[in-house]
DNA sequence: AGCGCTATTATTAGTCG
DNA sequence: GCGACTAATAATAGCGC
């Protein structure tokens, strides 16, 4: 079996695009389709954590946000439960300090153990970005851009200028802003 | 499908035993299978959520405590403005403290202690921009959220906004965008 | 929105090195 | 205990309802 299998494609009445096509992990621009894939595959996701919370006995916690911003959680036991319980191992999110960039490392250098492959394809997400970013100096240096003259010639370039400096001595923790921001703009 | 499934164990040729069985969800006793499986099934969740991210740009956090209580972790764009993003939709946990105004850039504070000049000519420029500032809050009251304010105090609210605008036009190519803006705090 | 279907791909349990 | 491999099951894209 499972030499030539013709789907029914001999009778082309019907339709012979059945069933699951290759994927290919890009954004879906059509609507209705991304609308489709969120609702099952995020079903799919919490299925598949509540499986391993039953095989393995671990709690795990899901949030997720829809592209339009609808959040869906899943948390066994309960998802609060599993919040605190990171919360209180990460005592930064109490005050003003929640944020410093040292609280991701952590967390990415524990995950990095145990799931190298997930790892690295965020490294080469923030590579490209970083790549794309250098051609944008570049570019820029040239003044192809058309955001520079709104930027530039309404604010203030003194200050922009200073703060950027500074800015860039933290570049490197600052990339893992980069995709935030582009979540946030991309909303 | 699942009407006839012999289970073809009468194949007497060798590897018969490979290849998955049949799973039953039920706690595995073994415990080095189920740390197994827990690495495993680990990997594949957060595969499937990265997955989920990308082709439907929508937003997740994942926290799973493995069965001895050590934390995993996984978040896109990042698990901290995933759960900072969920708390401040859930306000049982009195974060609000954490969005007042005066709480500028969180996620550079270090880079904030490092560059106290640049710091006060931020303030300075939020001085200048307090009337909007205050927009800003109410909106913020409304479910936006606090890292929205850094860019807003950095770059002034009308000029951002104009500039978000224009990004908004060219919505399908949201990651140039977000490098681009990287590159005017970085020039 | 959701469910059923099915061809196809993706995931993974068990095993070996 | 880890990768790699493989056979078997599980998930799912695209359709119709």
């Amino acid at each position: 079996m499972a030499s030539l299998n013709q789907p029914k494609s001999s009778n082309t009445t019907t339709k012979a695009t059945r069933g699951r096509q290759k994927i290919q992990i890009k954004k879906l621009e059509n609507e209705s389709s991304r609308q489709v894939t969120f609702s099952k595959r995020r079903n799919g996701l919490f299925r598949k954590a509540s499986e391993l919370c039953i095989l393995c006995g671990c709690n795990i916690g899901i949030i997720v946000f829809s592209p339009k911003g609808k959040p869906f959680c899943f948390g066994h036991p309960d998802i609060d439960l599993i919040l605190e319980r990171y919360l209180s191992k990460n005592p930064n999110h109490d005050d003003g300090s929640m944020m410093s960039g040292d609280d991701i490392a952590p967390c990415l250098e524990e995950f990095n153990e145990e799931s190298r492959e997930t790892l690295e394809k965020l490294e080469e997400e923030k590579k490209r970005s970083k790549e794309i970013q250098k051609e944008k100096e570049e570019r820029k240096m040239k003044g192809l851009f058309w955001w520079d003259d709104p930027i530039d010639n309404k604010m203030g370039i003194e200050e922009l200028e200073a703060y950027a400096k500074a800015l860039e001595e933290l570049r490197n923790n600052v990339t893992n802003r980069a995709s935030a921001l582009m979540d946030v703009f991309a909303m």
